[in-house]
DNA sequence: TGACCAACCATAAAAAACCATGATATCCCA
DNA sequence: TGGGATATCATGGTTTTTTATGGTTGGTCA
């Protein structure tokens, strides 16, 4: 599955294109859908991305634990997959961000790439630079509190 | 398997047609029935859909969970399967809703489509706005009780 | 014959492909 | 090791195609 690392700035022009880092590219390329799926987190002002393997999982992995119907986790379903947008590259490795997304994130200039691993996030460039700061700290205090990682297995 | 994401409107003229959104029309094309089937849910006042194989995948599930003669598997395979219709697409892309899910799921004028995963719904315009928010609310207060997803989480 | 349904045709708007360019970074060879 | 050639990347604008939508026609079945 695809692994996002490091962090980008890139234009947005005026019909909404962004260009997707090409690293970002390379790795969700040879996943069955061969771009990015975007959709709102609950709680950050950003847009929030991964590849299409992911939010399968996701979807599949809800249904599997509770049955079709489960009200839970419909509504966890409802609240990211309804509002997520699988994007295609065009030839030239850029996408459309929703107008929505873009709105709801502040994204207006300049778009900034950030990698976490199986998932990214884009946000305002301005807007991505407090935000930073406040992680920097949060993860110093954080850090040590973290439960040591199971040895060996996927954490 | 069919994969559905995103929220889309589209209008439903005098005649009861509807844009199905291209993005499901081409998640369904490869299946063996090239169309999507819809039925009434239990609960909710709108049109759930998806491809043929997920619902040969929940009447085999049914059967493979809890037998052929039980009767809460009957009734829930009353429920769905007896009420569903397979609609197929016009040379342009639409579909005709049956008028009875039309009338039940209260759709006139403008239908919204909700890509839910290996299924979506189909709502009223305004019907959707509401039920939206309650959903995010919801989602809101349920995602921190769900297990862990793989891959890191979703939000 | 009349209601209904499926294909056909037309059109405007939106999205995707296409083409061109400047700027970096990389490679290759003397 | 220096420096030109080359490939990649990000970016901007134009053109073509797809999509969504509305209406019309022709066929089918009760």
């Amino acid at each position: 599955m695809a692994f996002f690392l490091s962090t980008f700035t890139n234009k947005v022009d005026k019909k909404g294109r962004v260009s997707v880092p090409a690293s970002f590219r390379s790795t969700v390329a040879s996943s069955h859908f061969p771009g990015i799926v975007v959709y709102r987190p609950f709680d950050l002002p950003c847009i929030e991305g991964a590849d299409m393997p992911f939010l399968e999982q996701l979807s599949d992995r809800l249904y599997g634990d509770f049955g079709p119907f489960n009200p839970d986790q419909m509504s966890v379903a409802t609240a990211i997959l309804a509002g997520a947008s699988q994007l295609s590259f065009d030839p030239e490795g850029r996408v459309m961000l929703p107008a929505e997304l873009r709105e709801f994130a502040g994204i207006d200039g300049l778009a900034t790439f950030v990698g976490l691993g199986r998932k990214f996030q884009i946000w305002g460039a301005e807007a991505y630079a407090a935000h930073h700061q406040n992680q920097l700290t949060r993860a110093a205090e954080a850090a040590p509190k973290l439960p040591p990682f199971g040895g060996g297995g996927a954490a």
